[in-house]
DNA sequence: CATCAATGTTGTCAGTGTCAACATATTACG
DNA sequence: CGTAATATGTTGACACTGACAACATTGATG
């Protein structure tokens, strides 16, 4: 698509990283197509020759956005080969992580922003493609009895909602302070991934 | 604060039941300031007799989000009396029952969109209010023997974590069509608790 | 009845998303 | 090599929005 740029080098990209930047800086309401492309150093409508609007190049973010959660959760199978709840875990941890690195895109990705339906087929196969990384666990966890059995799917939905949930109060600002994230989260998110493995635990 | 309405009639509580429907008509990024102003019948600045800005507007609607999430936490606790596993299930479904009758209103409360911070207190309040209907069900469980001991702080998000997961994978339609809206949830809502519970109860 | 604060309106402004018309650079093709 | 077509970027414009100031009106207070 954007195989070779033309006048100001892959601008596609650029205005990519440049309006994720920007809405990391102020929250999701203020980030304006005009500031991304005063950023970058183009004319206000240079973007349009990239995305149809300003909802599709949100999508752009968040399809990246779900790609690193996607990368993360392989990477958290690697860390413990053949040893599904240790990989639960890890990728219960990554997960916070990621948010926590990119609040801002998270709830983009999450917070009901874009259209569910198939607007962006493409947006859609990025989500569906974390969501196959944690069901991996699950099936592997399954297979070799560490899981108790039932649906493959619903454990995996199980699993993903906590972890999703513990996410996105963490940077929803929800929690009482105490469970904020100005302390340190480590204990935390290792007690709720504990708790829901106990409830994974094969009898 | 609104005591007796001067010209309008309670005004300041129209306006909050209009710009509450018209959220959940369009998406929140569509929700202007002048269509609700137009729907009540005022004028385009009138609602800044009652709110100083939109953010304002917003953090009241989110508000009554919480306090109707906070009455569905005490009726799940007085239909099952003395039953912590089951006030708990309870819990779960209501949850996300009023979720999906206001996914919009939900999205707003969690969605980032308002400040972490203090700038309203009154709202920070209600979220908590929340909270401490799932505390007082791990606490009465705890005492009864029937969910394991630990800080009863962690017990409870991480019950919350779990429903609140849930609640937001299914109004943001980020899950794959067999586990979406569109089929029965409550076997879905029902399993995840279930799991849940597997992972709080007491050995 | 007079005063004043609370409430509502009109007019205005800057900022935003988006489109149309135009300008320019790169590629394709004879 | 040169010209046409296309991809890319710019300028100008428009409607819409949130927000403010100035003004008008209503109800309460004395």
């Amino acid at each position: 698509m954007t195989s070779k740029p033309y006048h100001h080098g892959d601008l596609h990209q650029q205005i990519l990283c440049a309006a994720s930047a920007l809405l990391e800086e102020n929250n999701i309401g203020s980030l304006s197509l005009r500031a991304v492309a005063k950023k970058v150093g183009v004319s206000h409508t240079a973007p349009y020759r990239h995305f149809k609007d300003k909802e599709s190049l949100l999508a752009g973010i968040a399809g990246l956005g779900f790609d690193e959660l996607t990368s993360q959760m392989k990477l958290a199978v690697a860390t413990h080969p053949s040893d599904p709840a240790a990989q639960l875990q890890e990728a219960g941890h990554r997960y916070v992580q990621v948010a926590l690195k990119n609040p801002q895109c998270t709830q983009l990705m999450f917070g009901g922003i874009l259209p569910c339906d198939d607007t962006y087929p493409e947006l859609r196969a990025s989500g569906d493609l974390a969501f196959e990384g944690l069901k991996i666990i699950i099936r592997e966890g399954q297979v070799r009895g560490v899981f108790k059995q039932g649906d493959e799917e619903l454990l995996a939905l199980s699993a993903w909602s906590g972890i999703h949930g513990l996410t996105l109060l963490l940077i929803g600002g929800n929690l009482p302070e105490i469970l904020s994230i100005n302390v340190d989260i480590r204990p935390i998110t290792t007690a709720i991934t504990t708790n829901m493995l106990d409830g994974l635990r094969a009898d």
